[in-house]
DNA sequence: CCAACTGTGAACGGCGTGTAAACGACCTGA
DNA sequence: TCAGGTCGTTTACACGCCGTTCACAGTTGG
């Protein structure tokens, strides 16, 4: 999933350990101005702003990712009991709030409350590679920008080579992850989809994928640019 | 202002004297079945529902506030922090909680956002794809301008679809998504629904609907632009 | 009581998928 | 250098899954 942005910069100790307890990714940003240059690839996800020891700071960092063509949702806003009299009239700088001091089960629910609300995780999730592109979200793949047709098998091989780049797979093991723990069939079954991928990724493209004499596959170049 | 609905009866007294000090009108309801009979004339504002005497109880009256044609919005549920991991899973039930016992002026506070997050904020009133629109406020579906007459759970199917273009949605998703979390039925409901609201979109635009074979169905085209 | 809406079972057809087999490339040893 | 073997590539084909479509039953509201 994509990272969540987290204010203030060091985040409170206790907010770090309860997002890295309920597995989410964040990255904590400091300043406003440096949203844009922080913000990964894939974008955020959403917020997490903790006005405890900066209120001030905080108020101008939900304004600031309010504003602007792309308000950044959802919002979180992490406040302490004396400070809710100074929320009223600014709902809009923020989705949901929790008070500090905070119990951990609670941010949880609250998060996994807002992203149901928001009904998806905000932006896709990329799996990219090169030339290479995979929406998880959407089932497309895309080489150079142009849209490839996989079926259902091509998409999740691919998917699972992609995921790993430069590390080499037996076919044993590709039929394990790929077909399913309990598959039972031929090795050639491996061989042969590898090869409708690579006429599917064309000519051009079809070297992403290198064969492993005696062992397997790799999907692009080895860790020491052979 | 219409008269919060408020579970049980009688409610806490911390909640009765808490809603008292806020200045909302409020009238509490002990049965699912006594909702429309002691509906004022207004039609309530929303909802306030205390799981900390009677789980079960509030639970049922969530679900019943919620199915329907129109469900009750907002509503805001109390809980203990033990129930809280019953949560997960049931978003769909409520809009906001708050953990008992509480603090009367998280109350006022989430109450107030609630009411300014369904009075203008957040919410799309209309549903916009291409040549589809969706107004959520009317029940009403339109192709180019052109009126479509939408049954409910083409409706339903074709907001949540359209709610999240290009991402794929498996037929479980679906069915817990739109039909209900606690559904219990085939998978070949959802095919036909499918069927059927391509067959209102017209063949021009039955398109809009994309199949994903093995996995779902996907509303639009990707974000790649395909 | 009729009409509309919704869910389910079954038949059908297409295409994705697995497998066999021929072929070719590469390696090894004599 | 040639023979033999190993391994990957390629092609062809049949099976069966999966989506589509239709028909019909159950339910609800007017």
């Amino acid at each position: 999933m994509n990272p969540l942005l987290v204010f203030p910069e060091p985040p409170p100790p206790e907010l770090a350990q309860c997002l890295d307890l309920g597995g989410w990714t964040w990255k904590a940003v400091g300043d406003p101005d440096r949203v844009i240059a922080d913000e990964p690839d894939e974008g955020w996800a959403g917020a997490v702003v903790s006005a405890d020891s900066d209120p001030d700071g905080a108020i101008r960092m939900c304004r600031h990712l309010r504003q602007g063509e792309m308000p950044l949702e959802p919002l979180l806003l992490l406040i302490g009991d004396t400070q809710l009299a100074n929320l009223e009239s600014r709902y809009d700088l923020f989705d949901d709030f929790c008070l500090m001091p905070m119990r951990p089960a609670e941010l949880q629910a609250r998060l996994q409350h807002l992203f149901w609300s928001s009904g998806r995780g905000t932006r896709p999730e990329l799996v990219e590679y090169g030339p290479l592109a995979l929406n998880i979200e959407t089932y497309q793949a895309a080489v150079d920008g142009e849209p490839v047709d996989l079926t259902y098998m091509e998409y999740e091989l691919l998917k699972f080579l992609a995921s790993s780049p430069g590390k080499v797979f037996t076919r044993e093991t590709l039929l394990s992850r790929v077909w399913g723990y309990d598959y039972y069939g031929g090795a050639r079954t491996v061989d042969v989809h590898i090869r409708r991928l690579r006429a599917k990724l064309g000519e051009e493209h079809a070297g992403l994928i290198h064969t492993v004499r005696s062992v397997g596959y790799r999907f692009g170049q080895s860790r020491w640019g052979i």
